[in-house]
DNA sequence: CTGAAAGCGCTTACAG
DNA sequence: CTGAAAGCGCTTACAG
């Protein structure tokens, strides 16, 4: 590989000089040719691992993630890159598989790799300190001294119970999962709560346990049966805390027969789409995944450059039609 | 942030003890302990930089795919990482988006990256030259001249046409599209024809076009509306170039009231499961996914430790059962 | 075994 | 504007 200093020979040129064309600083007319040349001519390509230890930017970020798997989260991740590869940054793409040593592994790596900034969809508190003096964004979770990117999670709550309210639904249930455990998550729920005791609306709350990845359909089944007289169930509007367990509570639905939405209307949360078409899965509160990887990215970068950022940017969420809700009356 | 210099300074030996202890070697247990103390005391971290300006190693690998979003990718990268993490090396995440330009940006990226190895799931022949003298493993594509991992693509074929025939279908649909156009896809059409006419089983290909993600659902309606007598599809087995064209196969036919598996059975491939359970979405021939992320990666290592590897690696497939197919005759 | 020194490929004050 | 030189934080022959 040719270096600076070939250039700097081949051009007949001091290596400062190669260094300036190359970042863009400003020399004769006649040397920026020369240069130009030259890097031509060899094929020149800078050596980031040189320019970086010298100028302490690497224009790379860590996205640390539980899993790539997740729809949600490889949906986030998709608009990330596309958003850093605008800045001219590039991704190392970290998964913590729920792990509290693999985010450490990772956040310690990000300070030896010397990264820009650091995207987090993950780690706790205690955790966060280990990045040391590297700028990090939380993307869908907030700690205490952080800056974060969200969307409004109590609204989508209260989102939920409007569409369930509006479209007939009288007696509701609120399922959440204790898999994805962040106070961010946990504010669906005080959402949901907060609009049915503003609507005198008869509520209950079933938390279905922390199974990670296979929602616990059987405890959902059976929870959903205790609550069933004469084959019909008491509650006609249920809200789940993220869309996968909407899915698993449909089905249990289906397998007892519950009409849904003639029954019972559903509403997840997320706004996950069908893998191949572009329709929603279910009935949804949306989070504009777009939209907080953009501003996620725009936050991160804004730290690196030393820029005034907003401490938290709370994105709005909206009601998607999937099929389990019914038309408004 | 505490340096090499810091550490030999606080241990009261040279920066090249430090080094060596840093990096195993063996020196006298009397100064690996203070070194180790003072890396301690200071909380020193190594700067991978300036390490990997001087080694030439960086312990990083570039993933390059068409993207994160398609469920077979991102659980190519779920693996690969986990891999990749078991041999220390961490990831840079490239999302081609089948644009030309990116696939050419992330390669010279890669290289001006000091990436120790390539893992690409994308770009043609003509781009992989742009990778210099880095190490490249291509997986689920052969090209020429480059390592690769695959799985069998040609017995996939085969086996979708013995398992059809097997469960009774006797005149054959291959449905392809031409999103993923890599010679590996063309294979599964090629295992198709050739099983059918070993056969001597009457069969046809349709070719869905090139749509990327939403795949042409209205054009295969069409088609298969063409195929129809009497209410009956003239076809009673199908067979398509993935999972996700099977899903929208599926739709039509469900949309035209062709009974499936009853009247008509399909097959796809890669072998995707249903977001919330392990559940398949349909009978497919299911790639070894996991198995070709650990070659993949164990194939690069090689490849950058300069340690002989095959050529080619071709990893078997497998029939796994997913409700579109009836049960064995 | 250990220390002093050169060098990896850049950038950036500093003279001229 | 340009060149010579120092230095970023490591590793690695080379003497001792």
């Amino acid at each position: 590989m040719a270096t600076i200093k070939d250039v700097a020979n081949d051009a007949g040129v001091a290596v400062g000089t190669v260094s300036k064309v190359l970042n863009g600083h400003h020399v004769s007319a006649e040397n920026k040719r020369k240069v130009e040349e030259s890097v031509a001519r060899l094929g020149y390509q800078m050596n980031y691992y040189a320019r970086g230890l010298k100028t302490r930017y690497t224009y790379t970020v860590a996205v640390i993630v539980p899993d790539i798997l997740t729809p949600f989260f490889a949906c986030l991740v998709y608009y990330i890159e596309q958003e850093l590869y605008r800045y001219g940054y590039r991704m190392f793409l970290c998964q913590s598989l729920h792990e509290a040593e693999k985010d450490s592994y990772y956040l310690q790596l990000a300070r030896q790799n010397k990264v820009d900034g650091i995207l987090g969809i993950t780690f706790n508190t205690t955790q966060l300190s280990q990045a040391g003096d590297i700028p990090v964004v939380m993307i869908d979770r907030h700690l205490d001294n952080s800056v974060c990117v969200t969307s409004d999670n109590f609204h989508g709550g209260e989102l939920a119970v409007q569409q369930l309210f509006a479209r007939g639904s009288r007696k509701l249930l609120f399922i959440r999962s204790g898999s994805r455990l962040s106070s961010e998550t946990l504010k669906r729920g005080d959402g949901f709560a907060a609009a049915c005791r503003e609507k005198q609306l008869s509520y209950e709350v079933m938390d279905s346990g922390d199974d990670a990845c296979g929602f616990n359909g059987e405890g959902i089944g059976e929870y959903l049966q205790m609550h069933m007289t004469d084959g019909k169930l008491e509650f006609d509007g249920i809200y789940t805390s993220t869309d996968g367990l909407g899915l698993t509570v449909l089905e249990q639905m289906r397998r007892m027969n519950i009409r849904v939405p003639q029954d019972v209307q559903l509403i997840g949360h997320d706004g996950l789409r069908h893998l191949n078409r572009g329709a929603y899965l279910l009935s949804s509160i949306a989070q504009p995944v777009e939209d907080m990887a953009r501003a996620g990215v725009e936050t991160v970068i804004h730290l690196i450059r030393r820029e005034p950022v907003q401490e938290m940017t709370v994105l709005p969420v909206t009601f998607v039609e999937g099929g389990t809700t019914r038309t408004m009356e």
